[in-house]
DNA sequence: ATGGTGACTCGCG
DNA sequence: GCGCGAGCCACCA
């Protein structure tokens, strides 16, 4: 099997993330390797399929709505449904989003995976 | 190979 | 706190 294309890390780190908690592209892109790849974490979340596509990751089955910006704010600006689809969802496992779309981090953080464990992911075992 | 495109981030003012 | 400009990156045509 050829190694995870970078989208598929991404799809596979934002499974592990918990219900009711949420993570930003840069600390995703950060477990990764690639500290400075934050919008293409981004961009690997915008190109989901649709949840009816047949594929293995869509947006149903990648729970998108826990990744935020680094400020802890949705940042979805050129598609303001999915923007308020992500708050309604986060709001629904509990995460408490104001009205400008604005999280606390010292709260809802996830701070990420150990090495060790994300090896173990991306390798299929997790 | 080259250039365009973002659901990013940081530093300034 | 907010807006801008400038890096940075993976993907696709």
């Amino acid at each position: 099997m050829n190694k995870p294309s970078f989208y598929v890390q991404v799809y596979k780190v934002a499974q592990q993330i918990p219900p009711g908690k949420v993570t930003s592209y840069g600390r995703i892109a950060l477990m990764l390797g690639h500290p400075n790849a934050a919008r293409a974490v981004g961009y690997a979340l915008s190109a989901l399929n649709a949840p009816d596509s047949g594929e293995p990751y869509t947006s149903a089955t990648v729970p998108w709505q826990r990744v935020v910006n680094n400020q802890g704010r949705i940042s979805i600006h050129h598609r303001a449904h999915a923007a308020q689809e992500q708050a309604n969802l986060l709001r629904a496992e509990g995460v408490m989003v104001d009205a400008h779309g604005r999280i606390d981090l010292n709260i809802y953080l996830w701070a990420g995976l150990h090495l060790v464990e994300l090896d173990d992911i991306l390798s299929g075992k997790g």
